[in-house]
RNA sequence: GGAGAGAUGGCAGAGCGGUCGAAUGCGGCGGUCUUGAAAACCGUUGUCCGGGCAACUGGACCGGGGGUUCGAAUCCCUCUCUCUCCGCCA
């Protein structure tokens, strides 16, 4: 969330941004601010009060000692208003406090300065495009009648022993998911990045600290007997191992990636585009998930979207990179990259990978800070990160664009891993 | 799941209900000494919210919440978590 200091500081310059976001801000930024200045004021109060108090007690506490039984029992009659007073403001300050957080917590993050204006996916501004739009004759089958062509996933039998959206994945159609996440995790290490392997399932601490929740429960799937959330990307296991963390300035940038499976709930979402593996309830993903200071976080995100980039590009898919407009960008992101890659036989792009930077959006939710030589003060750090890749696409991807009269091709790249060049 | 023990500063570990934000040790940082390093010695060392340009200053924090008391790290209640033993188990 924003802090309210910034808010207090910026005001106008917040609504401003908001509105690239299409949020009109006006209403709950006013109350924001009011409940701040309650807490202040209320706040100043009560620290006078026990500063009273406590004084009060140290005086009745010698008083005892020396033996002034009288004087004492008298001083002790005043803090028996202050106990009462003290009580309720400690009340009104925290019924503010929370007040303000409700509030706080309703506010987007605000879009970095270079975020175009727009309604939603059509102002999107494409920065780049790569590779050959290939042009498939009308035999050309969509994946979903590959994988059942060459009998690599089962959408079928995932239905039966779960649900729809919940693949089984077979032979080569089970090895190439495996040789993709070990090709992205090596390609990950070797840019430096850190693996982990975090746990899939989430307590309430870290869905807020990431901004899943509250409000958008409805995308992760829940535990209920045990309160825990299965994770819809690693991003949220992996950035909250930093909650509650001061960093030293000396360990900036964190560079951190994770395999994980993803469970999204999709509430809300029918229609075609769900079609084979377009949509998925459970899928996998590398993520890729950087920490680092303000002044270098753009810096960062520029080599977050090269690594995403780099991948796509030696797997040999068509890809564009997309820079989301305010209207398309998540509500917790300053700015957001896509990545699409074009799926050859269904004749469209499908998003691949998101790489953002939250900024200290996240870290102030996670009051993840670290530790500023030239400043006293503790700074809330930048959290960035990104798909490094999410796999069902890819695969898509894969199987239309490389299909043959004698089968699918896998790309050079991958046949270290896979161990076959063709599926047939 | 059953029984017991515990939760204090970066770590380890003290703490008669008042002078405890908290002894001590380790670690970290700065310095003296040294050609350099080590050792030794000296100093320093948490977080958050207010006020102040600042020096500085008020308040809060000893797992979380509540209570007793003029006063709680210290007493009581409760929750959570950790550890040990038993059971079950990949």
């Amino acid at each position: 969330m924003l802090s309210i200091k910034y808010i207090q500081e910026n005001k106008e310059k917040v609504l401003e941004r908001l509105g690239i976001k299409n949020f009109k801000g006006e209403e709950i930024i006013d109350k924001a601010l009011e409940l701040d200045n309650l807490r202040k004021t209320t706040q100043a109060e009560l620290d006078r009060q026990l500063a009273e108090a406590n004084n009060l007690a140290k005086i009745i506490g010698s008083l005892f000692k020396e033996g002034k039984t009288r004087e004492a029992n008298e001083a002790k009659q005043k803090t028996a208003q202050l106990k009462e007073s003290t009580k309720e403001l400690g009340l009104k300050l925290e019924s503010a406090e929370k007040e303000l957080n409700l509030v706080l917590v309703q506010i987007p993050n605000l879009p970095h300065e270079s975020v175009p204006a727009g309604k939603g996916a059509e102002d999107n501004c494409i920065v780049k495009t790569h590779g050959e739009i290939p042009v498939m004759d009308n035999t050309a089958l969509p994946h979903w009648d590959l994988a059942k062509k060459y009998d690599i996933i089962d959408f079928e039998t995932g239905v039966k022993i779960t649900g729809a959206g919940f693949p089984v994945y077979k032979g080569k159609g089970a090895k190439l998911q495996r040789a993709l996440i070990n090709f992205f995790l090596d390609e990950a290490e070797k840019a430096g990045f850190f693996e982990v392997q975090p746990p899939i399932m989430v307590n309430e601490d870290s869905g807020f600290g990431t901004g899943q929740l509250p409000d958008k429960e409805g995308q992760m799937y829940h535990a209920e007997i045990d309160n825990l959330y299965l994770v819809p990307t690693a991003e949220v296991p992996v950035t909250n191992i930093f909650r509650d963390v001061i960093l030293n300035r000396k360990d900036l940038p964190v560079k951190y990636t994770a395999y994980t499976p993803c469970f999204r709930r999709e509430a809300g979402s029918y229609g075609k585009d769900v079609r084979g593996l377009n949509r998925l309830h459970q899928f996998d993903k590398v993520e890729i998930v950087c920490i680092d200071h303000p002044e270098n976080s753009y810096h960062t995100l520029e080599e977050m979207v090269k690594h995403a980039e780099s991948l796509i590009f030696k797997l040999e898919l068509p890809y564009r990179i997309v820079k989301l407009c305010g209207g398309d960008m998540s509500f917790t992101s300053a700015l957001t990259y896509d990545f699409e890659v074009y799926s050859g036989a269904q004749k469209k792009w499908l998003e691949v990978s998101s790489v953002s930077n939250f900024e200290s959006f996240q870290a102030n939710r996670l009051k993840l800070r670290f530790k500023d030589d030239n400043d006293k003060r503790n700074q809330l750090a930048h959290t960035l990160n990104g798909s490094a890749l999410a796999l069902p696409r890819i695969v898509a991807a894969l199987l239309e664009n490389n299909q043959t009269a004698e089968g699918i091709k896998i790309p050079k790249v991958l046949v270290p891993y896979t161990k076959f060049e063709m599926i047939n």
